[in-house]
DNA sequence: TTGTAGGCGTTATCAA
DNA sequence: TTGATAACGCCTACAA
């Protein structure tokens, strides 16, 4: 690879001046110039964009940390900012594939060893201290999808309770009295709230809160299949489920099939996230947007007023709202129908 | 951040004894090291990586080339890549998002800028010269999913005729002779192959090839889609679709339903690929599997074996194989039981 | 075992 | 307009 000082001995000038018409920061004269641009084209150079970044003290990337690379959610994520950061003349260093802290923690160090400007972090591994310990250390960062309250003006979140609730209701509001809820995690907030927003509707609608419609996955579709088996045998009524994401609904609609619950007709079903098979399921899933680009296009805003210190707007706290599809029956025209 | 200077004058030792300890190249005295360490702590102290590859003229790093991050089968290559370059002691830079010829030429001028120490590059817009070009100055590079003759020990491919084979051979031996095949773009290789094995496969059956069972498509969706409609507008006689990709398996499944046609009770369908939610489709897809892990993992393998100059074992041409599930009928059954 | 000094490829500062 | 020269943060001879 050649070299800034290969060409200015080619050109006949010194680095500095090579360095001048590369950068335009300055005025080169006319034949100078061409002699430069002419050593520039026989030898290939192009500048050592890494060293350059050193010399100016930043480095022109932001890192991003996500669980994994598979899959239509982080991919999506990732897409997006790294489009966008392209743009602006950034480029991103992803570093994916840890869902135990550790791994993460090695990951955010990794990131800082390559001295990268911000941080995105898509991280539910790492404690709330860490994180603002990271913050406080003084490097510009974005949460993903998780509240922090001692950093409020980092974190990008769906209402996921929102969408619980919009969810819940427009079961309620097709009829379905009897609504079983597959939740995530209990330990993760996200899974928390989608859970509070099924049980508000619930509440709102005058129905009371029923334990044995209830049961926890993990997000995964053998989770989803694992918690609707375990609700089965509860013996328990119902006609419509709602699913805390699409794995979830995914591994419930295996189980129910099997059982020869047909959906819609006998059980309805309603996932979240919309991930992509959702509109290619049979039936096509009902399912409440994630709105992933949207979130990733404000993470990638709130970097550069970070890093620019300016103020800008953006939202903190992003609307989901409902992807109706074929996955849920309408009992009140069923009822007329008397089918 | 704290630099090599800071920890050496907090530790009251000279620059090359803190790089000492910290690559532990050299032996130095048990006090001097701790205060060093003490030293790294106090100050959370992490080496500029960068820096570090730059001063041994190497950057520790591999660029990859991707059209785009979104969708299963790039974010399966990037996951597998990135998690073996880690383990290595490498890092992945991802380029991705442009279809176009130039952009991809953007693509590797920005990789280059960074200095990777090699390349793997799945890119169908670059054109043949240009790769071989890039090789011969000197980058070690790999080639995914396509072949240059020229650069024979740089690219690793699957068999997609033994995959468009594997394929119709299984349609023809469920009893299947009628068998529409809806072809990938037929200016890119692997479609082509594709098609090649179809046509191999009824040659070898006896059964003439019948351009009126053929149309091209895309590789997406709605190019799947609009290739069933001209096929059904043709009213050919037909039991069995060989799509190129799941793409168009998925695009043809919807028109086929749409038009009333049950999918596999009257019409049979293989995709390629075998894509992630081939199996949560209705009915689940039988498909070719790409063997993508496997490309990803043997990439690697030979990028580590271009870096140190060993020879390895690497197969440059995957072989495919058929998952079968449920959205083929055999047609011998069926004619017995007078279905 | 330890320190000094030079080099990696670039940009920025300061004279000329 | 130009060119030396220092600086970025690190590693690695070489010398002590």
């Amino acid at each position: 690879m050649a070299t800034l000082k290969d060409v200015s001995e080619l050109a006949g000038v010194s680095q500095a001046t090579v360095s001048r018409v590369i950068n335009g920061t300055n005025r080169v004269s006319h034949d100078k110039k061409l002699n430069v641009v002419k050593a520039i084209n026989k030898l290939g150079y192009r500048p050592h964009s890494i060293v350059q970044a050193q010399s100016c003290s930043r480095s022109g990337s932001v890192g991003i940390i996500v669980p994994e690379l598979g899959g239509p959610f982080y991919s999506t994520i990732l897409d997006v900012v790294d489009k966008q950061f392209r743009q602006l003349g950034y480029h991103v260093v992803v570093s994916a594939g840890s869902n135990t802290e550790e791994g993460q923690k090695e990951s955010v160090k990794f990131l800082l060893s390559r001295r990268v400007d911000a941080l995105i972090v898509h991280a539910h591994q790492l404690s709330d201290d860490y994180l603002i310990e990271l913050q406080d250390s003084g490097i510009p960062i974005v949460i993903l999808n998780r509240f922090i309250p001692e950093m409020n003006t980092s974190c990008i979140n769906i209402d996921n309770e929102l969408g619980g609730k919009i969810a819940t209701e427009y079961l309620l509001k097709m009829g379905h009295e009897n609504i079983v809820c597959i939740t995530g995690p209990l330990d993760k907030s996200d899974a928390r709230a989608r859970l509070q927003g099924y049980r508000n509707s619930l509440m709102a609608a005058g129905i009371a809160y029923d334990e044995t419609l209830v049961a926890e996955g993990d997000f995964t579709e053998q989770g989803g299949a694992r918690a609707m088996r375990k609700i089965l045998k509860r013996n328990v009524q119902f006609t419509a489920v709602f699913a805390s994401n699409d794995y979830i609904a995914l591994g419930a609609l295996e189980v129910l099939n099997e059982e020869g619950f047909s959906i819609p007709k006998q059980v309805s079903l309603v996932g979240f996230d919309d991930i992509h098979f959702a509109r290619y399921m049979t039936p096509k899933l009902t399912s409440v947007n994630f709105p992933i680009e949207q979130m990733s296009l404000e993470s990638v805003q709130l970097i550069i007023q970070k890093l620019s210190k300016n103020k800008s707007d953006v939202s903190f706290k992003l609307l989901p709202s409902l992807v109706i599809r074929q996955s849920v029956k309408d009992l009140h025209t069923t009822l007329n129908i008397n089918n």
